[in-house]
DNA sequence: GGTCTGACCGGCG
DNA sequence: ACGCCGGCCAGAC
């Protein structure tokens, strides 16, 4: 899947995807980022649908975190687009990062932002 | 080939 | 505080 989009975007001159892409690899472990916070690092703020779409599409592959993206207030908005529901958090959970009703705990405090840590 | 739809976000009533 | 709307852009139909 996420394959047929870099060939994709191999033709085109500029692929927003791709770009989310790189950003979303850089999320160190343990930290998480929003879909808007990529958005904006990339210029585009408010693309921030995009972002999700991409990680819809990139999901599946290992070396994209797509469960370290969560929504602006820290809710785990994506974990129905898992195998499982539970997937996101139990990946989350794995990294040190607790969740309490589809929420990081402390967001603040595990936010990755990329504009200030790039 | 127009139209609809998102894993969003900020603003406004 | 809460709900609605518009904007973003790629993909499905």
């Amino acid at each position: 899947m996420a394959k047929r989009i870099k060939l994709k975007s191999a033709i085109k001159t500029y692929s927003f995807f791709d770009d989310v892409f790189e950003v979303a690899k850089l999320i160190p472990k343990g930290r998480v980022t929003s879909y808007g916070a990529i958005a904006a690092y990339l210029g585009t703020k408010m693309s921030a649908r995009m972002v999700g779409w991409a990680m819809n599409v990139a999901h599946g592959d290992e070396k994209i975190p797509a469960h370290r993206v969560v929504n602006r207030i820290g809710l785990l908005t994506g974990k129905h687009h898992f195998e499982t529901p539970n997937e996101m958090q139990k990946k989350l959970e794995r990294e040190k990062i607790k969740i309490v009703k589809d929420k990081v705990v402390d967001f603040e405090r595990h936010f990755w932002d990329p504009a200030r840590e790039l």
